[in-house]
DNA sequence: GCAAGGTC
């Protein structure tokens, strides 16, 4: 028998497809696997539910006040089972005993190169003969995975070991900080209650207390525009000058010298509005904050339900290009049926050309509709949550149609009028063509227009007025605007950002209201502490920098232990420099714990 | 009871 191990259920399910034809469907110790005949030989593909196996430190060193939390520094964390996956762990170990021929189709980066290994340890435990062999697929198609299994590999220990270091090192680190800054304020804290610290989860806190306290510094000072009704043959315009007085005085005597002018330029200028790219999850994350009012965590999960429900595709990708593989006639064909389906026809009619972004994650395509569905049927799935899980799907398959779709166009319009010494401007716009605004009502814009001059003619300011305006804040950071700061400093993950929002979330460092992040007291408190006495432990590029280091384990061979130990070395300077401001620390987080446990009673 | 990363 030849076993097969995938890193989720439904690649176990495709490669049975591919590899076999046809299939049967069994349950190993609970576990889905698929039985099929490959070229005469029977093979079984098992699927997983990621990673079979984590760190943790030895039981003595788990209770938090039995040993000082910098102890953990010296540790070394023991690899385990995950208790979670106990049962793919009994069923690869009930078909690793048949078999003496195994093929490791996980998901082809560092992740599942580690998963991988993690299997083949328990297989060679069962089977210290199995022949194990690595197959790598960059998307689940019939030709990748063909390809991949006429061209087995072996495991790259080097990925391997980067992810393992990186379990490590995360788990050291945030063990070790999230003890201290526990126990340092352990009186106050609520039953279960514990302050935590991790080298994504408080880099996100960093970002949001920063703009909160920009805001909250900000000293807004007076300024004053000059704005006219100017009349340029019979049209009535209102313009404004580009420039902006410190005092009302000297925007009152520009004013005083614009009376009489000349039309200087009058551009009306056809402008395409490209409708979007195909979607990735933090892209769709961050629309569904701020246009439909869901937050992140929130709408993966829903995601993660339409996908197991058939309705999308597999919700985790980083790629913006359709592959060539995916037949869009196909999903235009399905959707057909579903609420969209005039537009969907019309696009089959017309002919259509799809959006291209500039990200290939290798392992799966874009998030696009996998069925036409309609509001009663995911409303049945959906309970309670059905609104914001058709909400989601709707903005799917809208989003999916946009990327067929052609671009919108406008005229964009500008009149600039010289008056002496002083500029006047208008703008303006007219939809000439909707374009994909048509379905994807969230990016529409609206006519603004003037009237048409041409340059040369004259020009009269009917009235003329000063205007006093007063610089404003940074707006307050919206999850959507949080998303992208993520993803630019390279902290977490396109699977792992919303978690880490959501953990400070959990923690009570911060609330996110109508898409907007809000930090807490507590979350100030302890933003400030660290900013103040460990800033490398909250500043926004340290994980970026982290990961590179880990990088090199992979592209330079750097040992793994080395690299620990350098890191841990580092961590430990900040450490010491924060346990010498325990108190000052103990004393900013308790006043924010009181302070909220007050403002919580009324 | 700590993290971040897979996946459900």
């Amino acid at each position: 028998m030849i076993l097969i191990v995938a890193e989720k259920r439904s690649v176990a399910h495709a490669i049975a497809k591919f590899l076999g034809g046809g299939y049967k469907l069994e349950k190993i110790q609970g576990v889905a696997a698929y039985r099929f005949n490959y070229g005469g030989r029977e093979a079984v593909a098992l699927g997983l539910s990621g990673h079979l196996m984590d760190f943790d430190f030895a039981a003595r060193q788990n209770v938090w006040t039995w040993i000082p939390p910098e102890e953990l520094f010296a540790s070394q964390p023991l690899i385990v089972y995950r208790p979670e996956t106990m049962k793919y762990v009994k069923a690869l170990r009930t078909l690793a005993a048949r078999t003496h021929e195994v093929y490791l189709a996980l998901d082809a980066d560092v992740e599942g190169e580690a998963i991988a290994y993690e299997a083949a340890l328990l297989v060679r435990l069962m089977n210290p003969r199995a022949k194990i062999y690595r197959v790598r697929f960059n998307a689940v198609t019939q030709r990748e995975i063909t390809n991949a299994f006429r061209n087995p590999t072996h495991i790259n220990l080097r990925m391997v070991e980067k992810v393992f270091t990186r379990m490590q090192v995360d788990l050291t680190l945030g063990a070790v900080f999230t003890r201290f800054i526990t126990l340092a304020v352990r009186h106050s804290l609520d039953r279960g209650q514990f302050l935590s610290y991790g080298p994504c989860q408080t880099p996100v806190l960093g970002i949001v207390v920063t703009r909160e306290l920009q805001r909250r510094n900000f000293k807004p000072e007076k300024y004053y525009v000059v704005k006219a009704l100017v009349e340029i043959d019979g049209h009535r315009i209102e313009m404004s000058a580009d420039v902006r007085f410190k005092t009302r005085k000297e925007a009152e005597e520009a004013a005083a010298t614009i009376s009489r002018g000349v039309v200087k330029a009058a551009v009306y200028k056809p402008h395409h509005v490209n409708p979007p790219v195909p979607l990735e999850t933090v892209e769709l994350e961050k629309r569904a904050s701020r246009w439909l009012g869901i937050n992140s965590k929130r709408t993966l999960d829903i995601a993660e339900e339409l996908y197991r429900g058939g309705y999308i595709s597999y919700p985790r990708t980083e790629t913006t290009i359709y592959p060539p593989t995916l037949d869009l006639r196909e999903v235009l064909q399905e959707l057909a049926s579903g609420h969209l389906g005039y537009y969907a026809d019309e696009l089959m009619s017309r002919g259509f050309r799809p959006t291209r972004g500039d990200s290939d994650d290798r392992a799966h395509p874009p998030i696009y509709p996998t069925r036409g569905a309609t509001k009663g049927e995911i409303a049945k799935t959906f309970g309670k949550l059905a609104p914001q899980a058709w909400a989601i799907y709707d903005f799917v398959v809208r989003h999916f149609l946009a990327t067929l779709s052609p671009p919108a166009v406008v005229e964009k319009q500008k009149i600039v009028v010289s008056f002496g010494k002083l500029e006047m401007e208008a703008e303006g716009q007219i939809v000439v063509d909707e374009g994909y605004w048509r379905i994807y009502p969230w990016e529409r814009q609206s006519s603004k227009p003037l009237p048409r001059v041409s340059p040369g003619e004259p020009a009269r300011a009917v009235k003329v007025y000063v205007v006093e305006r007063e610089t404003e804040p940074p707006p307050q950071m919206t999850e959507s605007e949080l998303l992208a700061l993520m993803k630019k400093y390279g902290i977490g993950t396109d699977a792992t950002m919303q978690d880490h929002i959501h953990t400070n979330v959990r923690r009570g460092y911060m609330k996110i209201t109508k898409g907007k992040c809000i930090p807490t007291d507590l979350g100030i408190a302890l933003a400030t502490s660290l900013f103040q006495f460990a800033p490398q432990l909250i500043e926004p590029t340290v994980r970026a920098k982290m990961e590179k280091a880990l990088n090199s384990i992979v592209t330079d061979g750097t040992p793994p232990a080395r690299l620990i130990y350098e890191i841990k070395k580092e961590f430990e300077e900040y450490y010491k420099a924060l346990k010498a401001r325990k108190e000052e620390i103990k004393k900013a987080l308790e006043t924010a714990l009181n302070s909220s446990r007050n403002s919580q009673r009324g």
